[in-house]
Parts: structure tokens; sequence; C-alpha cells
RNA sequence: GCCUCUGUGGCGGAACUGGUAGACGCGCUGGACUCAAAAUCCAGUAUCCGUAAGGAUGUGAGAGUUCGAUUCUCUCCGGAGGCACCA
């Protein structure tokens, strides 16, 4: 008989099934109280034009995910959506005079079709594009109601700007000092800007961390380094011959007794009067000025010298009554703190070098090291026991800050204190294509909330983009000029619009109703379906995004819209995608496209290389060879199942097996299924499964099927219609084309993922390993549960051994249950 | 400087609670099929010595705990990432 060999042809089978799923709504998702829930999401992209490979790799681990599940019983929701805000459409319509709006419509439209290539199976009735009116109107009724409760402020912050371009920038826009557009160099200036209050949730997104134990633990150390929270004190030191008091913050209330200086923000608002009349003046104008002209950066780096002057000013110590000279340096910030700290050389390294740089005395050593109290170093900032402090003299460290702070309270002129180093959340941005901040600016009233029926303030569309001259909405008449809501009169709309992280802060609970008009989020869809069960996506966003999604959860949990305090229970950081040592970028020129890929080996190859070249949350190396043998291994399975097609449509799967071959195969099936589910379930070990799979397969081909007994026969057809299933999740059309086949109704994603039992899946026999002092010298097969005194008496029986002994008697056995012997002689 | 992660063949990576290190894939070698090649199928493949049987070495380095360590503890070295004049 001639065989007819059955190639594998990715481009004929998938766009056959991703038409199928398509007409058949397949990846519609319903709410059912009757089934456990899972919502499996992958970020949003921002719709750049084209997914990457880091994308694939996303939507492989998600989509893998969420059919797994739904084999598995689950109710799956898997929405995908945009975020089209941001810098990147803007800057095309500069470049290529295209608007935004087109380019990002074009842009999404493009890229859903990629997905689509990739049998991705999201349910689009649910999708999110944040530049949408129906969708930002909502970020401005949430930011209006953050006004309302003073969570939303506008405050001074200084920027980037450029004075050729007249416009603010971005950091990134910032290079090397210079302006990305025109090289002038970038300025600091102070703008009036609207912040969120993140630092009021400072404490609950700390504590909440707790709750998060299926977040990678580098993400929670990270942000909790980023939150970072800080006990100590805040202390008033009153000005010599002035009534004003210079109010510091420690974190050593028990180190007072060694303050030997105040340091002061160059911004602090005392400094200039403390220099007044002062022979120090000239020089305190002087460094004042030249803080001001650096960019933030270069004053805040930790190479640039530590540099400062005295104010001519003196504080009175307020436990000694000494005074204390008051300076101002280059490395004290004013937005940390008060603005103003007391240093204290002999137990700071900081204070300590600046002490040594301006020769300012090293007043008093107050804490000795408790072990070896003779050599201690200066300067010695472990904790340790105080000296030379009147009121709190040999108390530990601990003890003395307590005891300090008391005192302070009672004197009235100190307290503890808790900081952070989270800072309030800047999101005005002088751009063009972000959600338009809903306020009116009226010189009567002042900011006036733009009134919730005149919601959405729309972006308008006729607007010039030349890069000049600041945002392209200042200089939009119409759309600046209106009437103040409260007084009538003319008033003027704020012409900023929302950082994008601010959209893609909530969308994940936008997302849980389809047609939602009346609200934000609908409360009993997110009561179905939050929260998120598994959260995909990069590392880059622990300390940005992923801080601000959780602070978006707490406040909407505030405001009764969601409960649960965290957003989502298990977050999964994938790697990135390299390729040559780097990672895969236009600019290094080692960009491998998805779309040529997909039509040359599949969109089945593509998924299961991403996910067998290694676990998903380390990086992975891209290689073509890989993704070969990943297609080599679907022809391989597709060919098992084709190449004897006609001899399996006359088989029916069975699972039982009486025969010697026919256990084999069971038995090797059901560890198969076992491993395979294994792995899946414990986070998600794809690149594993895969390879019991590839063994499942190597295995499958020995097999001859024409000669093997009926009973085998039918095992052997159950045992491909479980790969065929397993297997399904990572490469969907050709398992849907393989299922059909095989003759059988309806879609993989709608069978039962494979069950197994623990006892087929048992080896019945153990391979024992004998050893002589460690060293392995044979191996036996015993039937598993053999008994430690069985195993022994075989092991000294066993003609190797005996030979090894001579008839020494041996020192020591161990017997490990079907695992080893190890005999000591 | 502080914090976190990481180090296994030629390469990507396996190894559950300490118990046969290197599963699976790539690459390489050999064989089958073919006039031939590709594709496919089968087999071998950590290193060193040895024709072989066999032996020795081996999970970044060193020590420790243990009958036994890739796994646990300590010290050091290399790599990646985060925070960083934060008082």
């Amino acid at each position: 008989m001639t065989r007819v060999q059955h190639d594998y042809v990715p481009q004929e089978i998938e766009p056959k099934w991703q038409k199928r799923w398509d007409e058949t709504k397949l990846f519609n998702a319903e709410f059912d109280s009757k089934k456990p829930k899972k919502y499996v999401l992958e970020m949003f992209p921002y719709p750049s034009g084209r997914i990457h490979m880091g994308h694939v790799r996303n939507y492989a681990i998600g989509d893998v995910m969420a059919r797994y599940f739904r084999m598995q019983g689950y109710n799956v929701l898997h929405p995908m959506g945009w975020d089209a805000f941001g810098l990147p459409a803007e800057n095309a319509a500069i470049q290529n005079k295209v608007h935004p709006l087109k380019w990002t419509y074009e842009n999404i439209a493009n890229m859903k079709a990629q997905m689509s290539r990739l049998g991705v199976s999201y349910d689009w009735r649910r999708e999110v594009t944040t530049c949408a009116p129906e969708y930002y109107k909502w970020g401005q009724v949430m930011f209006l109601k953050m006004l309302d409760q003073g969570l939303a402020y506008r405050d001074k912050r200084s920027l980037n700007w450029c004075p050729s371009c007249s416009t603010v920038l971005a950091n990134e826009e910032v290079v090397d000092g210079q302006c990305w557009r025109c090289d002038s160099n970038v300025e600091q200036k102070e703008m009036d800007q609207w912040f969120f209050k993140t630092t009021q949730y400072a404490q609950q997104l700390l504590d909440d961390l707790k709750q998060l134990q299926q977040w990678p633990e580098r993400i929670r150390h990270m942000q909790t380094n980023w939150i970072g929270r800080s006990e100590g004190a805040e202390i008033d030191f009153t000005v010599d011959g002035h009534q004003e008091k210079i109010r510091v913050f420690t974190t050593r209330p028990d180190t007072i007794y060694g303050v030997n200086a105040l340091i002061l923000a160059p911004e602090h608002a005392l400094v200039l009067k403390l220099s007044r009349g002062t022979s120090q003046e000239r020089a305190v104008g002087e460094f004042i000025k030249k803080m001001k002209s650096l960019d933030k950066s270069a004053r805040t780096s930790e190479d640039s010298e530590k540099e400062g002057v005295f104010t001519g000013g003196f504080a009175i110590h307020p436990l000694t009554k000494a005074k204390v000279p008051v300076w101002i340096a280059n490395f004290v910030v004013t937005d940390y703190g008060t603005g103003a700290l007391m240093a204290v050389p002999a137990h700071d390294n900081r204070d300590h070098a600046f002490a040594v740089k301006y020769k300012l005395p090293i007043v008093q050593v107050v804490a000795l090291d408790s072990k070896s109290p003779g050599e201690t170093e200066l300067p010695f900032v472990d904790e340790g026991v105080s000296i030379n402090s009147e009121l709190i003299n040999g108390l530990s460290t601990s003890e003395a800050k307590t005891k300090i702070i008391a005192e302070l309270v009672r004197l009235g002129i100190g307290e503890a204190r808790v900081n952070f180093r989270l800072r309030d959340w800047g999101i005005s941005r002088q751009r063009y294509w972000g959600c338009p901040i809903p306020v009116i600016h009226c010189e009567k009233d002042g900011v006036v909330p733009v009134p919730e029926n005149q919601l959405p303030v729309l972006l308008p569309d006729a607007v010039q983009f030349s890069g000049k001259g600041g945002s392209p909405l200042a200089h939009h008449e119409s759309f600046v000029k209106t009437k103040c809501p409260k007084c009538q009169g003319p008033a003027r709309r704020e012409t900023d619009t929302m950082a994008t992280f601010v959209e893609s802060s909530w969308y994940y609970a936008r997302y849980c109703a389809i047609n939602h008009h009346t609200s934000a989020v609908s409360k009993s869809d997110c009561q179905n379906w939050l929260p998120i069960d598994h959260y995909i996506g990069g590392v880059e966003h622990a300390t940005g995004h992923l801080l601000y999604v959780r602070f978006f959860h707490k406040l909407m949990r505030d405001w009764g819209w969601v409960s649960g305090d965290e957003p989502a229970t298990q977050l999964i950081c994938q790697g990135m995608v390299y390729k040559d040592g780097a990672k895969m970028s236009k600019s290094k020129g080692n960009v491998v496209d998805p779309d040529e890929l997909v039509s040359k080996m599949g969109a089945d190859t593509a998924r299961l290389f991403m996910l067998f070249a290694g676990p998903i949350e380390k990086d992975l190396e891209w290689s073509d060879k890989g993704v070969e043998g990943c297609h080599r291994f679907l022809g391989r399975v597709y060919r098992l199942v084709m190449n004897s097609l006609e001899e399996l449509r006359s088989i029916k799967p069975i699972d039982v097996a009486t025969t010697p071959e026919a256990k084999k195969l069971q038995h090797l099936l059901h560890k198969t299924v076992k491993s395979v589910t294994f792995d899946i379930e414990k986070d998600f070990h794809y690149n594993t499964a895969i390879s019991f799979m590839m063994e499942f397969v190597n295995a499958l081909y020995l097999v001859d099927l024409k000669a093997a007994d009926k009973e085998s026969q039918g095992v052997f057809r159950n045992c491909l219609e479980k790969l065929v299933l397993m297997l399904a999740p990572f490469a969907p059309h050709m398992c849907d084309e393989l299922w059909e086949q095989l003759g059988q109704k309806g879609f993989t994603l709608d069978q039962n993922w494979p069950k197994f039992s623990e006892s087929l899946a048992q080896v019945s026999e153990k391979e024992v390993v004998l050893q002589i002092n460690g060293k392995i010298k044979d191996k036996i097969t015993v039937s598993a549960g053999t008994v430690d005194a069985e195993l022994q008496r075989l092991a000294l029986a066993n003609t190797k051994i005996v030979e090894i002994l001579k008839g020494q008697a041996p020192k020591k056995i161990i017997v490990v249950k079907d695992k080893l012997v190890n005999i000591f002689i």
C-alpha cells in the first residue's frame, strides 16, 4: 500500500480555524454564577503600529492560560484593548503631518489584525480604547471626584523647558541636557501642575503588599523601596535672633546631642532671611542662582559633589541651647521631609563628608558600638549605645529614640513622624494627545470644575502640530475660550492633559462590562469578575503602572465601585526577548517581525517557541534554529495523526488495558497528563509541560500501530486524542484541525482537559541505585514500594555488590525507599 | 553604598520535599530511505584517560552541615535589575 505523506501546512490550517472561531463567537465570555471564574489579563499595548516579539510572548502566555482554564471548566474573561493616548502619536503628527487620531486608529486596526493572526482568544466586544470619548469621559469624572475630595490638587513644580521650541519636554525628550529636537540647552521652569495625592495611600500601598503573595517578590521589593517608609521625628530649632523656627526631619533623634549644623535646601523659605545683612548674603545669593541653573538630575545625582555655603545665621539647639550654624547645600531637597536636616557628622556618612570638606567641627560622639565600644570608628552609623547625651546616656539606640521623642513632645518642640519617599503623582502633560483635564480657570472664581453634565470635555480635532510653542490645545481658541460655570464670566479652559498612566490605571475594571454607558465601571460586573486572577506584563512597569493601578483600585474601592483591596491576585512578569545578546530594537537592527514569522512558520509555531524556549519570567534568547525545532515538533504531531488516519478512524478510543503493551501505553498517557497538568498549574511552567508532550510523542512514534493488539490500538488512539487536547492551548489551530480529522465534533476549547488517574500515572516498577561509599555500582529494578529490609537484602545479594564486598561486612547501610541503597565499607 | 535576582554541557534549558546531574529542544556524529540531495525516520552525544570493559572529574570559587549537596549554611568572585545625596 502506498502511503500519502501528509505535510503540515499551517498557512492553510490557521486561517480556516480563525474564521470558524470568529463566526461562532467562540471567545465571547458571559458571566455564569454556576461556574468558577478566571480573569486572565495581559497588559494592553500602546498602538505603535506593529506588534513585536515581546507582545507575542505576552499574548501567548495569557492565551494558553485562558484556553487551559476554559478546558478545566472555568468561565474565563480574556479581554484586550488599547492604551491609545500618548506622545508617539503626537510626534508622528509633528513629523509626518498625520492627525494623531487617524494614526492611532489605523495602528489599532493593524495590530488587531496581527493579534487575530496569532489566534489569541479575546472577547473583542469588551475592547477598550482609551482615546475614545466614551472612555476618557469617565477618567474626567474620576478626576473631578478626586478634586472634590482633595485628592487632586494644583501645585508648582519645575519642568524641563526648551526655550527655543518654547515647550515642555518629557524626561525622555531631554538628551544630555539638550532638547531632542533642536539641541538647545534645556532649562528648568516652574509651572502649575496637577497632582494626585498618592501619598495619602502610601501606608496602604505598603501594607497591602502583604496580600500580594502571588506577585513576584522582586516587584514587591521594588515597590517597598519606592514607597520608602522611614520612621523618625520632626524637631524644631529656633533661629537665633528671629521669631522663626526651623523644623528638621531625622531618622536618628537619638543623635541630637551630636548636631553641629543645620542644613537647608537652597529653596527653603527662611534662607534669604537668615543671610540678609550678613557677610554671607552675596555668597548665598550666588549659590541659589547656581542651583537654579542646574537641571534636576544633575543637581541630585550622587555623582555630583557635595556643595554648600554658610547662611550667616544660627539656630539654637533645643536641648543644649548651643548656637548651631545654618548652612544650605545642594544635596538637601525641598520635597522630602521638611527640606531641612540636622547634621550629625559623627553618625552619618554624608554629614561627616560635608563636615570634613567645610572644616565644620565634629562636635560630639554620641553613640558607641555596643560590641566593641573602644574601637568605634567615625562615622559610626549603626545602632549602638548613647553617650555624651544627658537624657539618654547608656540607652540603646531604639530606647534612646523613644525617650528623646517623648521629651521633645513634652517640651512641645517636636514629634514622632513617618516619612515616605513616594511623592504625589504629577499627572499634567502639556500635550495635545491625552485626556483633557476638566477644569476651567476663571479670574474671579479660580479653578472651577466642569459640571458633570458637560462631560466629556472633548479634544478638538482641528489643531496645529508644530512641536513648538507649547501644547497645540493652548492655541485652539474655541477650545480655550469659555464661560465660567459659576459666574458665567469669560474664562479659560485648562489646556493640560492627563498622563496616559491615568487611563491605564482602571481599564481592567472597564472590561468587566459590555456597552456600559451610565458610569465608569459597572459595579455588578466588577463584582462578578474582579479581581484579575492572572495579570501578565513586563517588569518595566514595576514602580509605575503597577503602583498606579493599585492606587486607583483603592480609590474605586473607597468610592464603593469595586470590592477588595487589590486589583490583581497574581502578577506574572515575563522576561524580555533578546536576539544576539541585546533587546530586540529597530535601532539595533535585530528585530524579528512576528508577521513574517507567522506567514513562514505559522502562528502555532511562533506561540510554541515563545513558550518552549525558557521559563516565562526569564529573558529569552531568540533562536531561528529553535523556532525550526518547534515547527518540526508540530509537524511530527501532525504526521503522527495524519499518516495513520485511515487505521485510526476505525479504532475506538479506550482507557482500559490488560495486555502489557496496552498497559505500557496507558501508563505513559496518564503520566504525561499528570506531568503536563502539574507543570501548568505550578506557576505555568510551560517549557517543561511542552517537553513532556515531546517525550510522549517520541514514545508514540515507536508504536507499530498495525502490529499492535486490538486493545493497544484503542489505547493508542486515546493517547492521540488526549495529546491533541493537551497541546491545543499552545497550538490551537493545528489541534482543532487534528481534532476534526479524528472525526470529533466541535472545538478543542470546548472539550474537557484530559484527566489522569494517580495510580495509573505511578510507575509500578522503580529503578533502585546501588551505591558503595556513595558511588553508583549497579541499578536494580524492583516493584514500587518494596520495603527497606527487602531492598537491603536484594542489594547485598547483587552479584556486582558481592564481588566488590568480597565477604567484607558493611559498616553501615542506608536505604531510601524506591530510590537507593548506599553501602559503606 | 543598599536591596533583589542569577551563575549547570558547544547553546536554550531540566532536576518535586537534599537521593541516578544534564530531561526536552538546538547543534553535532552515524545509520535507514534516495541515483543523489532535501525532507522524514532511527540511534549516539558532559569532560578527561582507555580499542573496550571500566575508571576519574564535574552544577562560578572556597569552606561547612550530611551517609549523600545543583538543592541547606557561611565567605568570596562574576552577571542582570532596582533604589540612591531621602536626612
